[in-house]
DNA sequence: ACTAAACTTCGACAAGTATCGAACTAAGGA
DNA sequence: TCCTTAGTTCGATACTTGTCGAAGTTTAGT
């Protein structure tokens, strides 16, 4: 499901606030690592808590060196800024890289 | 309007804390609405202090409603990050946009 | 039911940011 | 020289953010 448009034709225009919460979300060194951390997939391939390409929280926190709570803190200003999708399966959460949102928020950028 | 496909030849590649002081900077409605101002011209024309393509202090403050060393302070983090150039005639300076940033930041956005 | 694991929420504190008004600097006139 | 105009710098205050540890929640296993 919900694998849609791959052609990345038209990523849909922000409007303002949406513009905010993805720039200032973009605007820590943290969270920029934890997205270029989803978009390789990680893919230290077979662990016990990440498929191939999405990451839960707890290999976030190991490869930041941020506790659960502020990674979790972290995790929702990513989500409510629209750049990652979570999906929670048992006691997981897995996050993944909603890279249309970013190619949105680039697209913004160039037409300021 | 719209100058448009300049051949954009290669925005060159920001470091990370070039690219983190410039969305620190973007991260800020009053800010990115100071780039639009410019990116317009604001070209009102042949006013007191505005050439076509630039756009004196005193015209910002005005536009925003913020008292001068506001937006001295703003133009200050725009200059400091690269996004925004500073020329002084006389007792006016004039600013204007740096296209070639803003896609540069761009185009690490669409790398995350 | 009890326990453990994986997150999230809450409360606190430190650090950073936005804004103002006041004081300062620089440039052009009268 | 004195005065005015355009900006910058400084000091204070209010707000926001990043981080932690502690407590709460949800899910799975025994």
């Amino acid at each position: 499901m919900a694998v849609m448009t791959r052609n990345a034709p038209a990523p849909a225009a922000l409007d303002e606030a949406a513009l905010d919460a993805a720039l200032k979300a973009l605007a820590s060194a943290q969270r920029r690592e934890i997205l270029r951390f989803l978009a390789s997939r990680a893919a230290e391939s077979g662990k016990t808590c990440c498929t191939q390409d999405e990451v839960c929280a707890c290999k976030l926190s190991e490869h930041l060196g941020l506790v659960a709570s502020t990674v979790s803190h972290h995790m929702s200003v990513l989500k409510d800024a629209g750049l990652v999708s979570a999906r929670k399966d048992g006691t997981w959460v897995y996050y993944s890289v909603i890279r249309d949102a970013l190619a949105a928020v680039a697209a913004e950028i160039n037409t300021l």
